[in-house]
DNA sequence: CAGCTTGTATAAGTTGACTTAAACAACGCT
DNA sequence: AGCGTTGTTTAAGTCAACTTATACAAGCTG
């Protein structure tokens, strides 16, 4: 005999499903896909493991489907328009409204090479737009790679900081985090 | 019965130990802890599964070693002093001698839980040394938070964006470097 | 050469995580 | 009332990775 539950909270698909994504982004954003079970995904949503796969055919599908729409947010808000003066604060805005999925996108995602191709699906921030406009400024060599690497980087650790410090003040935060990136541009131009 | 191996690479015991430290370094870096297999490291070491056993107890016990001898490595170096104008310098020297090591450390081995301990075992660069000599400079609040979490991100992108970069010029990368730290205690303290 | 050490090959045991299956309960709509 | 949908519980299947065991080959050293 199987003993009845007693206070199923009922929802319609759609919704459930949401919901889902949402306790997965916040899993996995803690701990990466390789070290986040689904047991913890499903204790997070509180809901039973057998009702993710109700919704997601695996673990990668839900995984996928957690980075397609970070980035689907991601772009809505942040454009794939180039590294103007704006991207800045429209980055903070975008980290703002949904900080779990900006924090898995770009603290683990990029580093998981099965997935990487998803966060790469944005030309936002990507490598290649970096170069493009990064080698208008500075002169082809080895700084220039540094550049093309460590700009972006330094950009998205600045954005994840500002979350984990609370967030504060948006419109000065954008201006100190344009102060930092441009500095390091100047560094690749080299100091003296 | 049992086909006899025909070439097999013979040494004294410390050696071997060395070599399969150096393979697992290098295995590690790639990606980190959970999703690196002890079949990889084998491989990697061209060496048997079995004798990873010989010389340590378990996957953990492997990684302990590794991530101990970065460790090391790295204070030697380094050493664990205040965090005046040579550090820069000295980061860049370390991760020079050791740049598996200093990847692994600072990209992957920060992000697991179970082993972040080993890590902060080394007061350099950590979070602690770093609030003090901030605090200094920074007043109380949301951005000295900020700060003591993206100053030494900051400067361990930068070291590790340089490895990748191929390393030029560590004399001049370590005045460019300073110039990236210190516009971003200077962005903590406000743009205006 | 006898024995300890270093090494391989092969096989089997163990465990945890992903995955599927089956049966049952309750809500809501026609 | 009947029926599909949403959900739970429980159990079992699968598979990869870690781990241990056994047997054998070959160098080094007293």
């Amino acid at each position: 005999m199987v003993a009845g539950p007693q206070n199923v909270r009922r929802m319609p698909r759609a919704q459930r499903r949401e919901q889902i994504l949402d306790a997965a982004t916040r899993a996995f954003a803690r701990t990466g896909y390789v070290a986040t079970g689904l047991d913890g995904v499903a204790a997070e949503a509180e809901v039973t493991l057998v009702l993710l796969y109700r919704h997601f055919d695996s673990k990668a599908d839900l995984y996928r489907a957690v980075l397609d729409r970070a980035c689907a947010r991601l772009e809505a808000t942040v454009g794939s328009g180039d590294y103007d003066e704006g991207s800045i604060s429209a980055l903070l805005r975008a980290a703002a409204e949904d900080p779990d999925g900006f924090r898995l996108l770009f603290r683990h995602a990029v580093r998981e090479p099965d997935f990487r191709d998803v966060v790469n699906g944005m030309q936002a921030m990507s490598a290649e737009v970096t170069r493009r406009e990064l080698a208008a400024v500075i002169p082809e060599g080895p700084w220039l790679d540094w550049a093309v690497q460590y700009v972006p980087t330094v950009t998205l650790e600045a954005v994840i900081a500002w979350l984990d410090a609370g967030q504060p003040d948006p419109d000065q935060a954008a201006d100190r985090i344009a102060l930092v990136v441009h500095s390091a541009i100047r560094a690749a131009n080299g100091v003296d």
